[in-house]
DNA sequence: TATGACGTTTACGTTAACGTAAAGTTATAA
DNA sequence: TTATAACTTTACGTTAACGTAAACGTCATA
């Protein structure tokens, strides 16, 4: 039998509000299964959770968190479906590339800024003996 | 003579509105000469701006990017000042890493899913003829 | 049976990060 | 000298992404 969770469960791994959650349900992006008015949340809606959260920390909107997951669970029926989701597919490819590139010249810089002061540091060191 | 920029051309240049850049300058994060009234950006402040920029498309606030800008243009006059300033950016580039992985884990999954997209695809073509 | 612990809905409140409009200033071109 | 383009300040408006409070349901356990 397949493992559930309920909110505070997630809400509790991922360090985000049950509010939050609900939040997210409500813009369409969670449908967890309900057991009276209850929430239960499956292994895919866990995935699914993750999935914005990561999008969220990367400074993708929620909108847009929406869009690349939904290419996630696209139909991928016909041939014509299909090329349409991997262009699709492709060009969220490059808004990421383009975040991982900001990312390593970021921390380029900042080594290098980094390297500097560590080396101003040991000049200082070395002066007052 | 050292070039400068009008504000009209920075917002061009990074396609951001001069509101966005005179709201960066009134929380703090930039301080451009003055002709009279007019704003006279330097080289220098146009290199700011692109640090905020770039925090903001890796997810950070502005209090982040702030936070950032600080660090480089931190006094780096006595030793202490010095490793509290190498430390800072210890934690800062722990943040920056951690996005580079999130950026590297993404592409990572979203290449492998549109690479079985690709296939499936090959597959329905061939199946046709 | 009552008392938490955990959940629910509804609805109004809050904050960051700007957008937008109004009214005035300043340099340049016609 | 007037017009227009680019700038300025002031101030109120807007939106995304939740926070927070109220009032209620339900289930286990003391």
């Amino acid at each position: 039998m397949d493992q559930t969770y309920s909110i505070a469960e997630l809400a509790r791994e991922f360090d985000v509000t049950p509010r939050t959650i609900r939040y997210y349900e409500a813009e369409g992006m969670l449908a967890p299964d309900r057991k009276g008015q209850r929430r239960i949340y499956s292994p895919r809606d866990r995935v699914t959770l993750a999935l914005i959260l990561r999008g969220k920390r990367l400074g993708f909107s929620l909108a847009e968190a929406k869009e690349i997951i939904e290419l996630y669970d696209a139909p991928q029926g016909e041939a014509g479906q299909l090329r349409v989701l991997i262009e699709k597919l492709a060009s969220k490819r490059d808004a990421l590339e383009a975040k991982r590139r900001d990312a390593e010249s970021a921390l380029a810089s900042m080594d290098e800024y980094a390297a500097r002061c560590r080396e101003r540091l040991n000049e200082l060191e070395n002066t007052d003996r």
